[in-house]
DNA sequence: CTTTAATTCAAACATCTGTTTCAATCGTAC
DNA sequence: GTACGATTGAAACAGATGTTTGAATTAAAG
């Protein structure tokens, strides 16, 4: 086994784990169970259980973010050979867009936009602190493009509906764990029992990837123009 | 001290520190120390540290739900008395103001709403489930009301962008915690930069409660519509 | 082949976890 | 005041946690 090898078994199932059950109500020795390594192999390679959580976030996230960057800088750059701002949509497509596509992007990416769902709402300390260690630059360059979209709206109206629309976004990660649908469970039990009552009830279709992006973007775009 | 004085004194040490730092991460002896009694008083009062869990939520959530459900059915009957659907907006203020207001009620009130916040997005098991116990009668009817107030959107796209809708609630009471307003984390980094860069910026003001509850339902009653 | 460094492994480390035990204490009814 | 059930307290429980150790193994270089 060469470095490299040991070094992304233990990457690749800390990032279902902690998908699954979160940072802290997951252990070493679980992780390293499911690696077929031994318990000693995360300190020596990574240091510490802090460690190896950002090396997770940060195998997926660099890339990713990269890629929010460029479609913002297209929008943004398209819009101002156009002489015009940006519409808010464009703005929302490029930040939820990457960031729910990417799960279909390769065979891992599934699990890891529910730990980044995970990693928002997840107590403060240590996995916000890593988590916004690789956010912030793209927020950053987001909410300046939203000033130009809304030049009319406060700021702190600007900054209130785009709290909102990350609370969605989050949302939608998070649920995203297993089918990769929206069934989160409230609604599984709900949907059982609306069926029983209203006659001539209809299951709702299952519902693709293109279309939660749209609606999600539709969603949030309605919400900070209102 | 009688039994009612430390079952008190334990449920308000367990509400705050859970909501500062999750369930998982708080300890039995974290929570009888600030609440200063014993380690065991846990286990005689409650019985376990799950069942204190649900005796936290069950205090706040059972008389919260129930004017939950009271305003949800006067919207339904007063749009019934006008022979009129109920407008989306009246079913989703029902379902945010007394949520976020609800901070105000009480003193202990601040640190529930963020529980409540973060119970909802702690890994899938113990909290999740005693939450959605509490919160299952009332979901079952804000979706039947919806219905009703947006007859032609189909089942999918209504389940999906109530779900939307869950999110920004969830992620505003996370949000909740310290200071009550929307100061998260990612933004404080953001105002800074973002006011250096632009002349003429001026920091955003301080959001009321009452602001909170309209951008609010403003914003996921624009998604619903949209 | 020998040497040398990198890696793996089983075992132990100290600490923390939720829970239990049982004697000491408290409040109350007789 | 005495007896009795309810409550508290200090201590210990068994198990899990992240981390460290030092010897064994592997891979590459001379």
């Amino acid at each position: 086994m060469n470095r490299v090898g040991t070094q992304k078994k233990i990457l690749d199932a800390a990032e279902l784990l902690f998908s699954e059950s979160g940072y802290y109500s997951t252990s070493l020795r679980e992780i390293t169970a499911k690696a077929g390594v031994n318990v000693a192999a995360v300190n020596y390679h990574f240091g510490s259980k802090e460690a190896l959580l950002d090396n997770v976030l940060e195998r997926r996230l660099a890339p990713l973010n990269k890629l929010r960057l460029q479609m913002l800088d297209a929008v943004c750059a398209e819009a101002k050979d156009r002489g015009r701002r940006p519409s808010v949509k464009a703005l929302m497509h490029a930040f939820i867009a990457p960031t729910i596509g990417f799960r279909d992007s390769d065979a891992g990416s599934k699990n890891f936009v529910a730990l980044v769902g995970r990693a928002i709402s997840e107590p403060s300390g240590t996995v916000q602190r890593s988590f916004f260690k690789f956010m912030e630059p793209f927020i950053t360059v987001m909410i300046d493009s939203l000033h130009e979209a809304l030049p009319d709206l406060p700021a702190e109206l600007l900054l209130l509906r785009f709290h909102f629309s990350v609370g969605t976004l989050v949302h939608i990660l998070r649920a995203n764990n297993g089918a990769g649908l929206p069934e989160q469970r409230c609604m599984a039990g709900d949907r059982a029992k609306h069926k029983e009552r209203k006659k001539g009830y209809e299951e709702p279709k299952a519902i693709t990837t293109a279309t939660l992006v749209d609606e999600a973007v539709n969603f949030v775009t309605a919400g900070m123009e209102a």
